[in-house]
DNA sequence: TTGTGTATATTCACTAGTCGGTATACCTAA
DNA sequence: TTAGGTATACCGACTAGTGAATATACACAA
């Protein structure tokens, strides 16, 4: 039975990354994964025990490194809720520039999988957009906004809007759309009417 | 040299239509498609260049649909531009309750083709998307709202929010929410506060 | 120190099937 | 006779997954 902290598996799992967040899950075979990772396929089994196994672990992997981006860019910013909410955005539009750039990998993974609802890689997917909606909803209540867990789905909504039409437009403006919209409706939810 | 309204292409065309919506352009082989239209590969390659150029026909076979069915809900619903745009929301969750809803299909098939932003299907979803918004804008401008343009572009990150997150939750209580996020925006830009 | 057993970790070679795409031939209607 | 449309049969490349053998390292007994 393969160590859970296995250094090899750890390989495996980096070069999964890479290949799967670029080319997305079904273009990237599993011989892909291995050669990328230095190792036969069979070792790769030895350490999975199916690809859908090896997705689930490639999406567990970015959990907690997107969360703290994320956070760290909220908690950086100058300002109340509005303009730490903006301020996602605008990092967001920043990353989205870079050629490499993919959109979200959770989101991408559940549009392939769509029509397996059940799969373990989406309900990784969606303990993660929880995590971060649960976080926000935390991070709002902390600078006197009003309903922070509804304010907070609705900039999730935003930002996955973000995510998504970023794949068909490529254009960041709608990024930065979305963070004046955000930023609105934070003010909204706000006593005062401006933070 | 093949027909552009030969009835033959049309059965193909929406033979890929149930089968690239149901399980997404990379699951789906053109043998399977060729199987559901009742005919074989090689009459669809006398149809079709190629398996992307399909994955274009049946995007652009959605365009028109699409399009007149979001109007329709936006159309027929009673009060103000938000009330109207609130509409749009309420009935993309009724249709997304359906056991067959998947999703976007212009997104899903961007999501899968990431890799490739000059695909010829992308260019179909970026032009239905721009379509849309634009449509949106007219529609918002005639029912007294400011600045029309920038406000379609915040209810089409809300849309497409939705679109992406119900296939990571499964969850159409997210929709009400975009729904309630779009209402705010659109009274945020009425002259009255209230529309 | 040496030998033996055991669990972990890895490789090579392979299966059975699918993929997108095509060569060739045939049928039918104008 | 010609051209549009369809069918059979096939191609080489690739797919996820596996069987059997092997390398490595450490435990314990003689």
């Amino acid at each position: 039975m393969p160590e859970a902290q296995s250094p090899t598996r750890k390989r495996i799992v980096d070069a999964a990354t890479r290949l799967f967040y670029a080319e997305g899950i079904g273009r990237v075979s599993v011989d892909a994964v291995a050669e990328e990772a230095g190792l036969t396929k069979r070792t790769l089994y030895y350490h999975f025990k199916s690809k859908d196994d090896l997705i689930a672990a490639y999406l567990d992997g970015r959990d907690q490194p997107n969360l703290k981006r994320m956070a760290g860019w909220f908690d950086a910013a100058e300002g109340g809720a509005d303009r730490k909410a903006e301020a996602i955005f605008t990092n967001l539009a920043r990353a989205a520039r870079h050629p490499k750039w993919k959109g979200c990998g959770f989101l991408r993974t559940a549009a392939e999988l769509a029509s397996m609802p059940g799969h373990p890689a989406i309900k990784v997917g969606s303990r993660h957009k929880s995590s971060f909606e649960t976080w926000l909803a935390s991070a709002l209540s902390n600078h006197g906004v009003e309903e922070p867990q509804a304010l907070a789905r609705e900039i999730v909504l935003l930002i996955d809007g973000c995510f998504s039409i970023m794949l068909i437009h490529r254009n960041p403006d709608y990024i930065e759309a979305a963070g004046r919209a955000a930023a609105t409706l934070v003010r909204a939810r706000t006593s005062s009417g401006k933070a």
